[in-house]
DNA sequence: CTAAAATCCTGGTGGC
DNA sequence: TGCCACCAGGATTTTA
């Protein structure tokens, strides 16, 4: 479920039943899933606090009363759920947090690529992050000063966390049809008034996704989001474009698909 | 340098 | 109904 919309979400519902909540124990039921390998949570988390919430890119970070930070990702199918100890345990409930008031946060991942990390000093996992698209300290200014020296194709620029920290497929997709960009354009051929023109489509997309709570997909563990009910052109391929009715297409980029409309994207 | 493939995993879907 | 190939919101590492 995770793309910045969807992380910035669950950190939101989160917040008002975790924060003050301390750790009693865990339990590891996919140790692959924490890292660094063999780190014991049970050595270090029962008795800190949770002091704060919140989001780095991708990444959900929980400020510790010992100094700690636990840091989240959760990855293609990782989802955070507050339970109480007495409900039933999920087949893909993989690590269970206990807190100090009975009840329970329990990560569950289908797919088991989520990571957990519980450290002193986070830059080992958030340091090499570009800006967030949405800080106000972020302006057209630094979004242009991000294109010196980056050249390949924009759509996986976008998706690059190092670039610019949360984008994934669906919102590179949409913004690059609400800024009326071909995702297969060079970085480097891109106009000042385009990339002006995707800077605004990058904070335009993402906000509005996340007033809608994020995108919910095939997916049924993730309900909460609406904003899967507006894209242009994520999965609508074979569908004619909102806009100007022409066939939405897919082509592959590396690994993945781009979604884009042949006639408003150039 | 870019870029593609392999990798970590499970489960749903569509074609035959 | 079964089997199989392919697909999925991520990101790192390896290979070309």
């Amino acid at each position: 479920m995770p793309e910045l919309p969807e992380v910035e979400t669950t950190v939101r519902r989160l917040r008002q039943p975790l924060i003050g909540r301390t750790f009693t124990g865990t339990s590891v039921m996919w140790p692959p899933m924490v890292r660094p390998p063999g780190v014991e949570l049970n050595d270090r988390l029962p008795g800190q606090r949770i002091q704060s919430i919140r989001r780095r890119a991708k990444y959900l970070v929980f400020e510790l009363s010992g100094g700690d930070r636990l840091i989240i990702h959760l990855k293609m199918s990782g989802d955070l759920r507050v339970c109480e100890a007495a409900d039933a345990l999920d087949r893909h409930d993989r690590i269970v947090f206990e807190l100090d008031d009975g009840n329970q946060l329990r990560f569950n991942d289908t797919r088991k690529f989520g990571r957990v990390y519980l450290l002193a000093e986070p830059g080992a996992v958030l340091g090499r992050l570009g800006p967030e698209p949405l800080s106000g300290w972020f302006g057209e200014a630094d979004f242009l000063a991000l294109f010196e020296r980056r050249s390949g194709r924009i759509k996986p620029l976008l998706m690059d966390q190092t670039f610019i920290a949360g984008i994934g497929n669906i919102y590179a997709d949409e913004s690059l049809f609400e800024a009326g960009i071909h995702p297969l354009r060079a970085a480097d051929t891109l106009s000042e008034t385009e990339k002006r023109r995707l800077y605004h489509a990058i904070r335009q997309v993402l906000s509005l996704a996340i007033r809608h709570q994020g995108s919910t997909l095939r997916d049924a563990t993730y309900r909460e989001g609406r904003y899967q009910d507006r894209f242009c052109v994520y999965g609508q391929h074979g569908r004619p474009c909102a806009r100007c009715g022409s066939m939405i297409e897919r082509v592959r980029v590396g690994q993945r698909y781009a979604h884009f409309c042949p006639a408003c994207q150039q």
